[in-house]
DNA sequence: TTGAGATGTTATTATAAAAATTACATGTTG
DNA sequence: CAACATGTAATTTTTATAATAACATCTCAA
């Protein structure tokens, strides 16, 4: 398949609303910022308002953040857009008439869940906040 | 796409190989017990034998681990069936044109890497030794 | 009040990464 | 030599995702 970019995409809308241009943020616009199609931005919009990450009125092009930057972790927005699908997958589809089979990937699904564990605990110390500061020192000094 | 069950798969086998039957562990066998092609599990024990975690002959089904579980992790099997593949997948297609399209994915890039080094950390944490205790405890008793 | 422009939402199509499968060369052993 | 195994490349099928289309609904200003 196509490896999701839904986080990546999400974040992105956020960084996008949180710099605040003097336009207003269209779907259009940020599709374009994006490179992308402005129904996707719109699909993902509607999963971020959902959240509550977002407010939006529809027939407006006023999207803004429900909280500030530093209260929003990209593990908020990796939930919002990707649910309950883990990083890693295990085999579902072994023998069960095998013993070892089915009791392996169920071994191997505990281990992958202090992986996932691992992984949201840092996903939940990465604010919307230190996105855009590094994003900032990216565009004043080349590093 | 399909999600990649690589690395679920070669952790199978490895846990099959150390299980160590009485029958030989032939693609065939295993592939019964993981519920796939044949050589689907030949191509993943190529892999794993190119890098260095397995041993074995053409034309024998004499497959045994070069070294001991306890010494073999989560991330050594990782990195050997998904090569650089991260965990996740910040968008390389966006606006050059639009300054902010490409520095946010490079920002994200930035903090992506940081998450995927701490999950390798924990996957560096796991052995398969301690894949193998777990199998069996859950054999045993049902946890 | 009407029209331009926006979001909200569903459905369909296209893309791409992965597993499944095929085919056959090559090696081993009795 | 025959049976059976691995090694490997090529092709096909599957499937999660993005792209796209279509249209309902909402907002606002002329």
């Amino acid at each position: 398949m196509k490896y999701s970019t839904k986080l990546s995409d999400a974040l992105h809308i956020l960084v996008f609303l949180s710099l605040g241009t003097n336009q207003r943020p269209t779907s259009a616009r940020i599709a374009k910022s994006v490179k992308t199609h402005p129904a996707y931005i719109r699909q993902l919009m509607a999963v971020l308002k959902n959240a509550g990450i977002i407010s939006n009125t529809q027939g407006q092009a006023n999207a803004t953040l429900t909280r500030e930057p530093c209260e929003i972790t990209v593990f908020d927005v990796y939930r919002a857009v990707e649910g309950n699908k883990p990083l890693l997958h295990w085999d579902v589809d072994t023998n069960p008439e095998c013993g070892v089979g089915i009791y392996i990937q169920l071994t191997i699904a505990d281990f992958y869940q202090e992986i996932q564990e691992t992984a949201e605990k840092k996903m939940r110390s990465i604010t919307l906040q230190a996105i855009i500061e590094k994003y900032y020192s990216k565009l004043t000094r080349l590093d």
